[in-house]
DNA sequence: CTGTATCCAAACGGATACTG
DNA sequence: CAGTATCCGTTTGGATACAG
């Protein structure tokens, strides 16, 4: 068994537990989530509607799209809200905790975009070394 | 002048390039992978070695921990140093574009840790709500 | 329009055994 | 020590059909 005194601690938090730092990364597997952080970055401005979301996200299935937005619910991250109307409407809305968590997630997409070309290089390099000898 | 916190990228989420975008989400799901937030984190402090690594992590299996590495070596995020020395030691240290990742990381993982008690209170709530009446 | 249910293929990920 | 290789159950996720 490995020594929990010695396990990796995010600098603003004490872990008394081993089964507390699981749950955080449980989280952070969540939010890290590549769908949830584009649902989080389109909700930033405000609310919108599950159509608009599938949409604006692209390339989202309608049934990611839907697991997707019932964990965020489930997390308090989201509000959704049901308008009794012909044909049907349904708002997706960042909570005060999905707004606190917005800062972080954008910094996070916008440093993917930034450096996606940079990236792409990288990638290029590592594939033709291992093409080359391994 | 622009001001830097309303930098948001409208473009990011509207996807008017199909592929580039699908790269940028790819790229997401990459490094917001909580193994890949997780090792980052660890690195922040300098260079460690392959067990260090896995020890401070706590619960990543052999396995996954090589896979990790190899791809955030492959992105350019980590250089990976063998010393000829016996018993072999490699070391794992972040690049400077590793570095860059490493703000938006922190913060992400420092995010889930403040906020882990309240989610999980939220979870309740919402699961408690399911049983009740669905 | 906004889902839910089902099927099914692909990817994930732990456990284990083995190598230099 | 630092992996690699393999097995195999679990999870993910698209496609499709159907429902309120």
């Amino acid at each position: 068994m490995t020594n929990p005194e010695t396990r990796l601690r995010p600098p603003t938090v004490c872990q008394e537990h081993g089964a507390e730092n699981e749950f955080v990364r449980g989280l952070l597997g969540r939010i890290g989530d590549k769908w949830s952080l584009m649902i989080i970055g389109a909700l930033h401005e405000g609310p919108l509607r599950f159509s608009a979301l599938q949409h604006m996200i692209g390339g989202i299935s309608q049934r990611m799209l839907t697991l997707n937005l019932r964990q965020l619910e489930r997390d308090g991250l989201i509000t959704r809200t049901v308008y009794a109307e012909v044909p049907p409407r349904v708002e997706y809305e960042l909570t005060d905790l999905g707004h606190g968590l917005l800062v972080p997630a954008l910094a996070m997409v916008n440093w993917a975009a930034d450096n996606a070309g940079r990236i792409r290089k990288y990638r290029e390099v590592y594939d033709a070394e291992q093409a080359a000898d391994g």
